[in-house]
DNA sequence: ATGGTTGTGCAACAA
C-alpha cells in the first residue's frame, strides 16, 4: 500500500494537477493540506470519479485538510480535543491510524502566530500522549512547516531566522517527533531533498527549497515501511502547488 | 529593509 501527503494549496485551483498526479502515481491514499474550501464546496464527485472515497475537514479560504482513499477508510476524527478541525484529520485505513496535519506557519519571531505555532506543537504532542498508545500503528503525515536539520534547507548558516528553520521551531518539531515517531524519508534517503519552494524569486529553478512536509511512522508502523520518497515532478508542471508530494510504501 | 508570487475573493491577508 502507498500513502502520500501533499500540500495542494487550494484543491479547487489544483484539481487538474492533482488529477494528473493521482492517475499517474496510482497511490492508494492521498492526504492533502491547504484545501482552502468548505466541505460543501469540496470537489467530492471528481475524486469519486477517479475511484477515491474522501474524508474532509475544511474551512473557507484558509487551511483545510482532506484524505482521499481507494481502500476502505473509517472513523474520521476532526481536530484534536475538538480544536483546529481544519488542521488535523485522522482516519483508520487497513489497521493504520493515518493523521493528516497542516501545522501552523507561524510567521516571524515576535509575531503572535509564532508563539501559537510553538504552543500548537506542544499541545498536539500532549494530545498524542493521551490519545494513542505507543504500540499503535500510527502514520502522521502533512505540512509541518518546519525543516528538521541543516541538510533540509538550502543555506543553513544564513537561515537561522528563516520561517521554518528557527531554533525554537526545530526544538518544537523534535519534541513532537519524540512521541515515538521515525522520520521515514530520512530513514531511507540520506541525500538533500526539498518538498517546498517559494513561488517567489524563482526558488524552484534555483534549487532553493526546504523539507517541511513529512511522513512519520510509529515504531510498529515503521518496521513495515519499505520506502519513503519525494516526487519532485508535479512541482515542474503548469500551475503547480508550491509543495510536492511525499510517498510512503508499506508492505502488506 | 524590501520585494518577489499565488490563492481567495474583490481588499487585504496568508503563505
Amino acid at each position: 500500500m502507498r500513502i502520500a501527503t501533499w500540500n495542494v494549496n487550494s484543491v479547487r485551483a489544483r484539481l487538474p494537477v492533482v488529477r494528473q498526479w493521482l492517475q499517474q502515481s496510482g497511490v492508494d491514499v492521498l492526504a492533502m493540506q491547504e484545501t482552502k474550501t468548505l466541505d460543501e464546496t469540496f470537489p467530492v464527485a471528481e475524486f469519486r470519479d477517479m475511484g477515491y472515497d474522501i474524508a474532509i475537514s475544511g474551512q473557507k479560504t484558509y487551511n483545510g485538510v482532506a484524505i482521499a482513499s481507494r481502500v476502505a477508510m473509517s472513523n474520521p476524527v476532526k481536530g484534536w480535543d475538538g480544536r483546529d478541525p481544519s488542521r488535523i484529520l485522522a482516519v483508520e485505513i487497513a489497521g493504520i491510524t493515518v493523521i493528516d496535519g497542516y501545522l501552523p506557519h507561524g510567521g516571524e519571531r515576535g509575531d503572535e502566530a509564532f508563539q501559537r505555532k510553538l504552543a500548537f506543537f506542544e499541545g498536539f504532542r500532549a494530545y498524542l500522549d493521551r490519545a494513542y498508545p505507543a504500540d499503535r500503528q500510527l502514520l502522521l503525515v502533512g505540512d509541518f512547516n518546519v525543516a528538521p536539520e541543516p541538510i533540509d534547507v538550502w543555506a543553513p548558516e544564513e537561515m537561522q531566522d528563516a520561517i521554518g528553520f528557527m531554533r525554537e521551531e526545530r526544538d518544537a518539531l523534535e519534541h513532537l517527533r519524540a512521541w515515538g515517531f521515525v522520520d521515514l524519508f530520512r530513514t531511507f534517503h540520506q541525500e538533500q531533498q526539498y518538498t517546498w519552494w517559494d513561488y517567489r524569486m524563482n526558488m524552484f529553478k534555483r534549487r532553493m527549497g526546504m523539507r517541511i512536509d513529512h511522513a512519520w511512522g510509529s515504531k510498529n508502523l515503521s518496521v513495515r515501511v519499505v520506502d519513503c520518497l519525494v516526487d519532485v515532478e508535479p512541482r515542474t508542471w503548469e500551475k503547480p502547488s508550491d509543495h510536492t508530494p511525499v510517498i510512503v510504501t508499506i508492505s502488506s
